[in-house]
DNA sequence: TTGAAAGCGGTACCAT
DNA sequence: ATGGTACCGCTTTCAA
């Protein structure tokens, strides 16, 4: 078992301080030391395979270069390419990123910030689970940075970058009155987190402001914990009611890959027997049958600007908070009629 | 700015050594310290909100408890789920992931394990690209514990788990000719991979197994790089060859997301104009008009084996390696006539 | 130009 | 039962 070599290996075999070392190998050119003393080192840094032990440089700096991300799962695409963003432009401020799972769930985000605290990250990503209000303030009064990314807590003051959720809703709902649609459905979460309530309001508004009454038996509410199945009656119960909705308007991409499944299920066809119109894309949408509708999130802008607003606030701490309300876009398809 | 609080901090307002405080808050009930002072620490900490700083304890333990998981990219929902099997059992382990993409290239993949090795990771879950041996050779002169999933290089002893592609591949062909085909295709990835190239040697051998003699053109191979172009290119030549394919086997989930779009814009109806089959699953099949028949990998057992793996690695170096060729499963569906 | 030494926050051996 | 102290590997001040 080859131990690591640290300077003072290097040090030892160089005939030289641990000090000077260091100086060498972290100032380059101009480090005051002289040209025999520093190729000499370099040398033997170089044969003995040095590496710096960042654990060590994170000790004594104080910044352990590590970002954490949490989000409520990383298999799902969403989070998946919102990760691979944050990944790639992390890397360009030097920063790793450390990801988590939080499963939509308040206890498990807990657990996960309070590891990463221990863990010394040097700021936080989050996707706000709900319930998670208390951590967030707690990240607050630890001076931790962080940016809510996705969703946020109107009443807490903090850095976000959202998309314009009341906006995006209202414009999708938009397109199905303006496709002929006046009995639609809406399928979301069963969750208190300002941005599906803000989907469901633009919802609503959009009726409003063309004379519909919103009936609230046909704003449908699934568990995070029993998504399919829940999705599956919510969906039925929309189309059998007394007067069946002639649209449905899926507030995430999950829920709609389990509504179009339920549809196809009850052998209905898009958009002849039923027009739907999803909140974010999916690859899978690709192949169905009918291009769907729906709203595109600015990922690559989300990803970016999280991390500029971050490292900006790990760098000078006593700055603002940044609040950023990106527009979504709708992408219109043949989903509608 | 409030500092974070130390062992120090709360020796000094309790009156004792920093020694005593560690004591308490590490050994629990045992500690050896009296019940008084115990429980005064243990107050003052909880008042402090005391949190140990890892860093510090992985300087002086040497062990980071951080696993590296690098992959081609987080974002493909294979990799992605892999992903979060991996986070999920490595909890349990109390390790915690950091992760990279590497794009398939050789040199982000160096750069990455070079960075994580700085950080003094425990051990690494790789899926190693193209050309990258140097790099796990490396990793084993440096005795740093590692797993290789997905793919592995049979010329370097090494843990890995892969599935046993030669007769997953090998299976899926004779689907194909089971069902009638005998002018098969093939997609693959221009890679000396050697799971890509076991997978095209099941496909060649289950073809002589037939007596059908294996042609070359037909094996068709797209550069990473330059994905969607080129497999549009291929599949259309597998299709316009003077004698053209009844079917095609494509070797990814990737390669036959980008190869269902071409055959879509060719208009060609699976399977009654062409037959499909596909290595891996992927959420856009469920979304397809023709369910895709395709090799399913276990996933789970994948994450979880090669976690157990690198931790029984880590704790006991002298350990020989572990090999493990999963059986992957045939999912027998329409796209075969 | 070089080096001694303090200190980052813990842990654990050895005294007392 | 409690505390002094060395040490993990590195950076940086201060002195020589």
């Amino acid at each position: 078992m080859n131990k690591k070599v640290s300077l003072k290996d290097i040090a030892k075999r160089a005939q030289v301080s641990i000090a000077t070392v260091s100086y060498v190998l972290t100032k380059g050119e101009n480090s005051g030391i002289g040209y025999e003393v520093s190729e000499k080192v370099k040398k033997i840094a170089a044969e003995l395979n040095y590496r710096p032990n960042q654990i060590a440089q994170s000790l004594r700096s104080g910044k352990s270069y590590i970002i954490g991300l949490i989000v409520a799962d990383i298999s799902n695409p969403f989070f998946a390419n919102i990760a691979r963003i944050i990944e790639d432009e992390a890397k360009k401020h030097n920063y790793t990123v450390v990801f988590g799972s939080s499963d939509e769930n308040a206890t498990k985000s807990s657990d996960l910030i309070n590891l990463l605290v221990n863990r010394q990250v040097d700021g936080f990503i989050i996707a706000p689970t709900e319930g998670s209000q208390e951590q967030i303030i707690n990240l607050k009064k630890q001076n931790i940075p962080f940016v809510l990314i996705d969703r946020h807590f109107p009443e807490i003051e903090s850095n976000y970058v959202t998309i314009n959720n009341y906006k995006a809703a209202f414009d999708v709902t938009n397109r199905l009155l303006d496709t002929g649609n006046s009995d639609i459905g809406l399928i979301a979460y069963s969750s208190d987190l300002h941005h599906m309530k803000e989907r469901i309001r633009g919802y609503s508004e959009a009726l409003e402001a063309k004379g519909i009454k919103v009936d609230n038996n046909r704003i449908k509410k699934v568990a995070f914990s029993n998504l399919i199945e829940d999705v599956y009656i919510k969906v039925r119960e929309l189309l059998s009611a007394p007067k069946p909705v002639t649209a449905i308007f899926f507030t995430t991409n999950t829920l709609a890959i389990h509504g179009l499944k339920t549809i196809d299920k009850l052998n209905l066809k898009v958009p002849n027997d039923i027009s739907v119109v999803v909140f974010d894309a999916a690859e899978a949408f690709d192949f169905y049958y009918c291009p769907i509708t729906h709203i595109k999130q600015p990922l690559l802008k989300i990803g970016k600007q999280a991390i500029d607003i971050l490292v900006n606030q790990i760098n000078t701490p006593e700055k603002k908070y940044s609040k950023l309300n990106l527009k979504a876009i709708l992408v219109e398809k043949d989903s509608c009629k």
